[in-house]
DNA sequence: TAGATTGTTAATCGATTAACAATC
DNA sequence: TAGATTGTTAATCGATTAACAATC
């Protein structure tokens, strides 16, 4: 639902949706001492085509691959990581530190993609103060403040589907550049601004089609 | 990553990935009043092309849309809600009932969709017995025999990566004929089983590409 | 009627795939 | 060398978009 991004890398959504999955692969190969690994490999593992898996590498590593060999896992390890921006630091923001909220608070895996959620909201009083996976929960009110203040680059909105163009008004408000939608509504946003939806009823659609049509 | 399905549908994985926002929203327009809608409206309201609402709408209504007036509200509701499966109910278990498992678990916007999770298993002492959102925790290990005596169609994975694999064979000898895989991993299944992958690193991908290509 | 919106047919665009020469 | 794997160029395929006649 987000394709009018004038800032549109050169490698395709679709690749750099794989890359991940890649990488997570690759890392466990280096762990079991493989150094170099080839494209046929890969897509055997994923059931993916070698002429994409090819493609793909081809267009995330910096070092030609060696015909016989392949590419050298750390070298490819590295510019995955690059390009995923493993690498950086973003600061980010929750808001809604509810159930889902509290959830992603708690897991620790954002770290390795460069991704520092460094505070959380809410307008439920009960929750103000409080802290969830070591990160404090602060008023709503001054979301747009605090953005502004620490310089947020990311929001990533997990509040109910009602308080959602709310909040993200005032992500942008803050100056908020990507922000990470988990509620199941489409948010109205400038150009310039990224939203990635993160929609489960878009995902269940799929399952539940796959259901209908087998089985009925 | 999951292209070799044989039971594809005649409508696009696209198309069926939009309608639940389309439907979101007519519900909306819906308790507003309005009547009839037409995909120029929609389209404005998503910023999508005209004509990309209007072919999606073409294929998921069962009447034909009216020159100058549109589309029925109430028809248009209910050819998405029966082609996304709402007025079915299929069962489903959850595998990994920790904090993103439990919030899945307590979430209770799944039911809108025909999923219905009836039970939740962990391997944590600790967990078993306990409820979490309403649903009972069992032990792993009675997962399959579970899954095939109360013939359920999905489950559900929020393990960590490690034990994704292994929690998948089981849900497939046991019947599970669908997957929702959390776990930030590849899972290796048969033709016949549908994996939809939610994987949050492959979001995020997009994310931080983007912020990458803007700001550096 | 005039005009908005529809359905249909054809064109475009981009991702995937195929074919094959280059190379270690 | 022979053969596996690479990078490159061209073909295919399907989703999106454009153009336009049909209709209320």
């Amino acid at each position: 639902m987000d394709k009018n991004n004038p800032y549109a890398s050169l490698i395709s959504v679709q690749a750099l949706q794989r890359m991940p999955y890649y990488l997570e692969y690759l890392k466990k190969l280096k762990n079991g001492g493989v150094e170099t690994v080839s494209a046929p490999v890969i897509a055997k593992h994923f059931k993916l085509k070698e002429i994409q898996v090819r493609k793909d590498f081809a267009a995330v590593s910096t070092i030609k691959g060696k015909p016989r060999a392949g590419f050298v896992t750390d070298e490819l390890i590295y510019n995955m990581e690059e390009l995923l921006g493993c690498h950086n630091v973003n600061k980010a923001v929750l808001a809604g530190a509810g159930s889902l909220g509290g959830a992603l608070l708690s897991y620790g895996g954002f770290a390795a993609y460069g991704i520092d959620i460094i505070a959380a909201f809410d307008i439920r009083e009960d929750l103000i103060g409080k802290e969830i996976g070591g990160k404090k929960i602060f008023h709503a009110d001054s979301l747009s403040e605090i953005c502004g203040k620490l310089k947020i680059r990311i929001g990533i909105i997990t509040v109910p589907a009602e308080q959602a163009q709310t909040v993200c008004d005032r992500m942008i408000a803050g100056g908020i550049q990507a922000i990470w939608n988990f509620a199941p509504r489409h948010l109205n946003t400038p150009d310039n601004i990224l939203v990635q939806n993160e929609n489960m009823a878009s995902s269940l659609a799929l399952l539940s089609n796959h259901l209908i049509e087998k089985l009925g």
